[in-house]
DNA sequence: GTCAGCTCTGACCGATCGGTCAGCTACGGT
DNA sequence: ACCGTAGCTGACCGATCGGTCAGAGCTGAC
């Protein structure tokens, strides 16, 4: 039964997406990946070096994005930056939802693994953008609540267009860090 | 090494809390709650009929709490119902933050569980009241995201104390929903 | 002293995990 | 017609998982 060639990878990644994002890395087997994509489970590691290079596959496009957009808002100050921080970061959260499912599924484990090693360093210029700069508890707090906000509203199954979606989220986020909404 | 006789069972549910919230409930075998807890592996089976009945035994009073918290609210609307749903719900979410971790960290396959079965009506609720019983779609993505934004934002380790932390998620989640701070 | 029972344990079990390997099949180049 | 190679697979491996079981060790009642 020949299959289009290069297919089979393909096929093989959006099976993982759909899965990880369902039961988490840890709780989606290889066996289960095979099952969806239609193949056997050796084939998944003659395309790929393992479990985690999947993973890694997966979430490197993710990762990039966000460092290349923490690496924008530091040319940025004050309501520029805020502004920019929300709404990048909440088109990024919504570009790659399922993926933003899976890193929050398994923090901090997810942090360990070597393609998110960015992170951090991001998600604390994201949030030092988000607070305006200030070092101040109520600050870093709402920025926080922000990143944390945005990450979960977009992972969950809310029956909203994503349109309006991204509309209110960028909203809903100037409101929780107390700037005005032009 | 004879240990108080009572005190295995309850050092055994704080060994498991702490490391089903750092490495989630899939992430931590019985053998590593046993290292923690210095005991044996089978003696936790000895006090638990199993892996899933310590699970169930930690998330029992958050469950039940949140529980309580939405059938309280059925009975307030309007603002009243606002400002009880987000000083109750921040109030919980702070006092169970390790256990909000835990179950936020393996959603969905976490409300398969029976114990948690309770939560997708009590979590309706507590939305409706959030969002001033409205069914428009700001509201609903408001609501959603300040219960992710609380949970997470409690998850995560801000050094910042307890009582700022508290007054400032309850005035932040009021922003974000649009209410006026008193 | 001794017996009953609670607490705890080492040894072991079947199932499932991620991963390896030899080999089958189909196809394009020559 | 022949062959090299890419794509794919069934069978198998050691490790680790959650869970079982017979029994050791201690303690209090009598």
């Amino acid at each position: 039964m020949p299959r289009p060639p290069s297919a089979m990878r393909r096929q093989i990644l959006d099976s993982a997406l759909l899965l990880f994002s369902e039961h988490g890395f840890k709780g989606t087997s290889l066996h289960d990946i095979a099952v969806e994509a239609h193949c056997s489970k050796a084939s998944l590691l003659y395309h790929f070096t393992g479990k985690d290079a999947i993973l890694t596959e997966l979430l490197t496009p993710p990762a990039e994005s966000l460092s290349a957009l923490s690496e924008e808002l530091t040319a940025l100050n004050g309501d520029q930056a805020v502004e920019a921080a929300v709404t990048g970061y909440v088109g990024l959260a919504m570009r790659y939802h399922l993926e933003v499912k899976i890193i929050f599924a398994e923090l901090p484990d997810m942090l360990g693994h070597p393609v998110l090693a960015v992170i951090p360093r991001a998600v604390d210029q994201l949030a030092d953008a988000l607070g305006g700069r200030s070092a101040e508890p109520r600050a870093r707090v709402m920025a926080q609540m922000v990143i944390g906000g945005v990450a979960v509203t977009v992972a969950a199954d809310v029956d909203v267009d994503p349109g309006t979606m991204r509309a209110e989220l960028v909203q809903g986020a100037l409101r929780t860090l107390g700037h005005p909404t032009g």
